[in-house]
DNA sequence: CCAAAAGTGTTAGGAGTACACCCATGA
DNA sequence: TCATGGGTGTACTCCTAACACTTTTGG
């Protein structure tokens, strides 16, 4: 095995990306042969990290790796280290051996990130080989590898309670969105209906949520208004010891 | 060095203990000669983690080697793991290599854990060599090792955000406390003065902290009334959808 | 003119906040 | 009888929640 890797250290990338109907993950495929079977199941990126990064390098060199992207937001969720992660199931211990890994128990340091999937945003993504987007609701139906299952619903624990106290709906959405789309956000990640009229009165109060001279284009509808976030109101305001909840 | 341990990986333990006045932490004073000089400092008690062990279990091993105590309410906060985090200071190079350890690079996983420090609880404790308890006002002035100083904001940002919306207080306080005990924690985390009437009135409101028959003793004033966590209580309003938050 | 989503106000109930005095006990 | 902390109620404000119809656009 490469001699710059820690062999029992990995970082693991939980990446959200909203397309304007579900929340996603990017996950990747993988096959493996257990007993002369063929399987496949599901992971999330990763990888051993290197001896000369930072922990949240690893997560940033992943993720540019698999997607191109950089500068996005990320956060490291906590570390998983039981004994027996990466060998509970025969099909994990199999792959192990067949990739050449030189431990049987690595830590795994989990981080999520936001990204925005929509309409031009997610054609620009080139995803790196048997990646691909999963609705949520979806990915927990699907044979996930190792502890994976245990790290998503960490992760969208996590992602649930800083969406209460911090802005991130905006890291999911484009820079000029409309307010049903970041009413949409709140539904999909809270899993419930928010009544229109008492969310817009809400938005109203936030001096951070900036309203544009502009509307959408090429809907057959009324076209909406476009806002902005903007984070230097937030930071301000937020300096003054202003207490956010959205 | 001990064939038993993983090299790069250690478990670092952020003990608060309430003692009715402050919110305390355990500290290890240490030792080390820098340029012939004598330097003192401190910092968490912590170890690398053994290969045969799970990183929960670390931290409650490194607790109750040092205190004792065992089946206290621990939490994992998150890894630190910067390349330069045990060597940026000539005091800590010189102190790694005098411990004689192997590594340059560890990445260290802290958890904090809640403790009860009123009279006989404190007593009954008998604390390793060079351990102190220190309020943490007093800890943030003084020379932490490493990066704790970082380690010590994270974990006290994490407590407070947890004290919010989780029944944490109880794990600072002994089995039966009054409203006032109750209330002092709630002041002295989150540094602010609480009306006494208004917190009472919350409480009477909260099912699962329950009256008992029974006062104070010994206490040259009247003595106030004594209450109950109840666990079972809470776990059932929890599970009904119920939006805890203190 | 139809479909689709945008946009808009009022009311009632509950939660939070501010505030001051009497009570029970030990010394 | 004094010192100390325990214990109690009311009024005002603000936030939340419930609820339905009109407007603008593209097709």
């Amino acid at each position: 095995m490469d001699k710059r890797l820690v062999p029992n250290v990995s970082v693991d990338s939980v990446v959200f990306g909203f397309d304007s109907i579900h929340l996603n993950i990017l996950l990747i495929g993988r096959s493996i042969v257990e007993d002369s079977v063929l399987y496949h199941d599901y992971k999330f990126p990763g990888d051993l990290i290197r001896k000369d990064e930072d922990l949240d390098a690893s997560s940033e060199r992943i993720l540019k790796e698999l997607t191109g992207l950089e500068k996005i937001y990320m956060k490291q969720l906590k570390a998983f280290g039981t004994l027996d992660r990466l060998v509970k199931r025969p099909r994990d211990m199999s792959w192990l051996i067949s990739i050449d890994h030189p431990e049987r128990r690595v830590i795994t340091i989990p981080y999520y990130s936001l990204i925005n999937l929509e309409k031009n945003a997610k054609n620009d993504l080139v995803l790196g080989e048997n990646a691909k987007w999963v609705p949520v609701n979806e990915a927990k139906k699907l044979p996930l590898a190792f502890d994976h299952i245990e790290i998503l619903d960490f992760a969208l624990e996590t992602l649930r309670n800083e969406m209460r106290t911090k802005p991130l709906a905006f890291e999911l959405l484009p820079t000029k969105f409309s307010l049903s789309q970041l009413q949409k956000i709140y539904e999909v990640i809270f899993e419930m209906d928010l009544d229109k009229r008492n969310f817009r009165k809400k938005i109203a109060n936030l001096s951070y949520i900036v309203p544009l001279n502009e509307k959408e284009n090429d809907v057959s509808h009324r076209p909406a208004k476009l806002y902005m976030f903007s984070r230097d109101v937030y930071l301000r305001l937020k300096s003054q010891n202003f207490d956010f909840t959205i």
